[in-house]
DNA sequence: ATCTCCTGTCATATA
DNA sequence: TCTATATGACAGGAG
């Protein structure tokens, strides 16, 4: 076995991503340089041992970037060392490693190999990803040495990585010793040790001579690429060895595959854990950081663990093994709508399936890469794909058909053709491939584009599109054996924007299938074959029964530019219930075109509610009215108008279209009328009532008043007669009452005087005071 | 068969 | 003048 070809792609892969970060309000830069060389021990035995970077020279370097070989190749550069970036692509990267011990430097540029190797604990093994400290302490690191990314199994490298490019020196000093919290690193270190004692190799050595100074750069080159001739001149046997080693590392939980410590405590600087969000099902969007924490995370458990939410940790291979074991295909779940989230297998699935379509030249980064990167993505094995906007978009159905080229939607061949669903700007332009790039699981086309796509989208390509939609709903919705009319028309269903009124209330039970079935309503029925070129205009059309409206609503659709464009959605929008119960159950089977089993149905209802049929509804379909009676009565003046004349009709079509409008609009208004009249007469009611209230308690207390009068007058008679009883003239006789009356005046005195001159002067008092009063007034 | 209620329709007035 | 709306009156169906 020479070299192991990315699991992704046939000639190896190079994964580069690209993160802008604002942290803190500090821009970081993050360009990563994935390489992602996996092990599955069975499931890509063959074509990992057959890969291009077998043939490929410039793939070698690459792949095993580092001479320390295997794993994070940032500890193995010593600081002194300058490496060509021409020759090296990794010494620049190195070079900005460094600057990463300062955190959160503005422009910063990270690259970082993430190398997962199939011979963890090989030669090159032996600095690995996080165990560069150990491997160049003792050169056990290995890809997986460091279990907890951290000061547990190794203490150089899994520490800060902020920290430990600052001190390379304490790194290969300090690690010698092994922590006692962490003996099975320094078991698997010195398991690594053996095979790298079997192999014949000092990896530390190497990286000791890498680490003196700049002027060994050309030794270490050479040596690296020694190194990576020994790895391709490894025994099989060494490499099923080593391979076990590490399963039994993983199996332990101990082992870690990756190590991105020093990007992920960037990205720990997050204040919200958005992969915990993506985990528990808050957020759908899988971003890169959440790409990030889910491969440097270490994981003791399966990936079903990881996949119920469970454990957040998990580790590449682990990923693989998901990856493997996942027989279903997200990208179909994506694409059929069943699940809206875009998980990391997706993800991974999609790479798979890209380098399984041996689709070239994907690139998307707008940045230029590294010359020497460069250098090793202008071969044809390797894949830009800017994940960084790639994974941070949330997929949902309408992206999904929209940017899908290779989708069922009928989108015009020439359309796609001229307009190729490109969002991203190929690195190397030859190696693209419009139809190679426009794959069955294309990320080009499924993921970023949204936004661009959009934007170039005119009107008419958003109109037809909602077109295609449509219909491909209808045909999915066919598709099935127990296609429900009614659900479908569920899809349309929007309030009635009408005046609210049960225009029908004696067919009430009929109403909700009218309201359920208002998509292409109208179209009322025979089975006739009665087809004009203005029956074509409308699929709601009165008169006649066309067999597929869909067509004719498309056609008519497109070339009306008018009122029917707008009634046409508006026929999606609405729920038209004037009079339509019979029509809309057949319009809505005319719309999805009946199965067989459906059409037993349509007829009999059909026979059930011809009866029903209003009488302009009989007129219109005696007439071949090509419109339906909710187009007549509700569109505007102007549109109506404009329709009759662009149509073809007689007079006495034109004068049945009026009366019906005529008709329908003053139904309308009787029923309001009515309506406005039983609301006047139960106020008025509610007015009776009140006053009949009222009016109770006014003479309740009339009554009240006058008995309270009669007592008040019985007293004064009672007083009148005691006082006259008592009264005396000048002879001693008593006071006849009915001759004489009391007289009060104003200072007090009481009089006795003859009623005579009592009625007299209050007949007197009376006239003046109306002449007063009169001339108040 | 009759009555009541509801609805559609017509005629007419009005905005 | 045309259109939409409102309303009284009438007719017909349904319970």
């Amino acid at each position: 076995m020479k070299y192991l070809k990315p699991w992704w792609s046939e000639g190896g892969g190079l994964l580069h991503l690209t993160i802008l970060l604002s942290l803190a309000g500090l821009h970081l830069d993050l360009d990563l340089d994935l390489y992602l060389v996996l092990p599955p021990p069975t499931l890509f035995r063959d074509e990992l041992l057959l890969g291009d970077c077998q043939t490929n020279p410039a793939y070698a370097p690459s792949l095993f970037p580092a001479a320390g070989g295997w794993g994070r190749t940032d500890h193995l550069h010593p600081k002194g060392r300058e490496p060509d970036p021409a020759a090296e692509p990794e010494g620049q990267l190195f070079r900005e490693v460094r600057t990463l011990g300062v955190p959160f430097i503005p422009r910063t540029r990270v690259d970082a190999w993430l190398v997962h190797s199939v011979a963890a604990g090989d030669a090159d093994g032996a600095h690995g990803l996080l165990g560069a400290a150990a491997a160049s302490a003792s050169s056990a690191g290995g890809v997986g040495t460091s279990a907890d990314s951290g000061s547990q199994a190794a203490p150089g490298g899994g520490e800060d990585p902020r920290a430990a490019p600052s001190s390379p020196l304490e790194e290969e000093e300090a690690p010698t010793e092994p922590t006692a919290q962490v003996p099975d690193a320094r078991g698997r270190a010195s398991e690594d040790n053996e095979v790298l004692r079997a192999m014949g190799h000092s990896s530390q050595q190497e990286e000791n001579e890498q680490r003196v100074s700049s002027a060994q750069k050309e030794k270490s080159l050479h040596q690296k690429n020694e190194d990576e001739n020994k790895i391709a001149d490894k025994p099989e046997w060494e490499a099923e060895k080593t391979t076990e080693s590490r399963e039994e590392r993983h199996l332990n939980g101990t082992d870690t595959s990756f190590s991105l410590e020093d990007l992920l405590q960037l990205l720990s600087s997050q204040s919200e854990n958005s992969l915990e969000r993506y985990l528990y099902g808050t957020d759908t969007s899988f971003s890169l950081e959440d790409l990030l924490q889910l491969l440097s995370s270490q994981s003791k458990n399966l990936p079903e663990t990881h996949l119920n939410g469970t454990d957040t940790s998990l580790s590449l291979e682990d990923l693989l093994q998901l990856l493997s074991s996942q027989p279903e295909n997200s990208l179909e779940r994506h694409l059929n709508g069943t699940d809206t989230s875009f998980s990391l297998e997706d993800l991974l699935q999609l790479l798979s399936s890209q380098s399984e379509n041996s689709l070239e030249g994907i690139s998307l980064g707008d940045s230029p890469l590294p010359g020497g990167i460069n250098d090793v993505m202008n071969s044809s094995a390797h894949y830009h794909v800017n994940i960084s906007q790639a994974i941070s978009h949330d997929v949902n159905l309408h992206e999904a058909m929209l940017l899908c080229p290779n989708n069922t939607f009928r989108r015009d061949p020439v359309e796609r053709t001229s307009q190729p669903r490109e969002p991203f700007l190929p690195l190397n332009s030859h190696t693209i491939n419009p139809e190679q790039t426009l794959p069955r699981a294309n990320l080009t086309g499924f993921l970023p584009p949204v936004d661009h796509q959009l934007r170039n989208l005119t009107s008419q390509d958003l109109y037809d599109l909602n077109i295609n939609m449509f219909d491909e709903i209808n045909s999915v919705s066919l598709a099935t054996e127990s296609f429900d009319p009614l659900e479908v028309s569920h899809l349309f269903e929007q309030p009635d924007s009408d005046s609210g009124l049960s225009l029908n209330s004696s067919h009430n039970s009929i109403s909700v299938i009218k309201s359920n079935s208002s998509v292409c309503e109208g179209a009322i029925g025979s089975s006739s074959d009665l087809e004009s070129p203005s029956h074509c205009a409308l699929e709601g059309a009165v008169g006649g029964y066309y067999p597929e409206p869909r067509k004719i609503c498309q056609v008519d659709l497109r070339s009306d530019s008018g009122f029917h464009r707008d009634l046409a959605f508006q026929h999606v929008l609405h729920d038209h219930t004037y009079h339509l119960q019979p029509s809309a159950p057949e319009s809505t089977s005319e719309s999805f075109s009946w199965t067989g089993k459906s059409h037993k149905i349509r007829s009999r209802y059909l026979d059930d509610t011809d009866r029903h049929l209003s009488r302009d509804e009989r007129r219109a379909e005696a007439l071949h009215i090509p419109f339906s009676i909710d187009e007549i009565v509700h569109m505007p003046v102007d549109s109506f108008n404009s329709m009759l004349s662009r149509h073809y009709l007689t007079d006495l079509q034109v004068s049945l279209i009026r009366d019906i409008r005529r008709r329908g609009k003053n139904k309308v208004a009787a029923q309001n009328c009515r309506k406005r009249k039983l609301d006047i007469i139960l106020n008025l009611e509610d007015d009776v009532c009140n006053l009949k209230a009222k009016k109770e308690t006014l003479k309740s207390e009339r009554a009240q008043c006058k008995r309270a009068i009669n007592i008040m007058k019985q007293k004064l008679h009672d007083l009148y007669r005691d006082i006259f009883s008592r009264l005396r003239d000048d002879e001693g006789r008593p006071v006849n009452p009915n001759e004489y009356a009391l007289q009060f005046s104003h200072d007090g005195s009481v009089w006795i005087i003859p009623k005579e001159l009592v009625t007299s002067r209050h007949k007197k008092e009376t006239q003046k005071g109306k002449r007063k009063s009169e001339r108040r007034n």
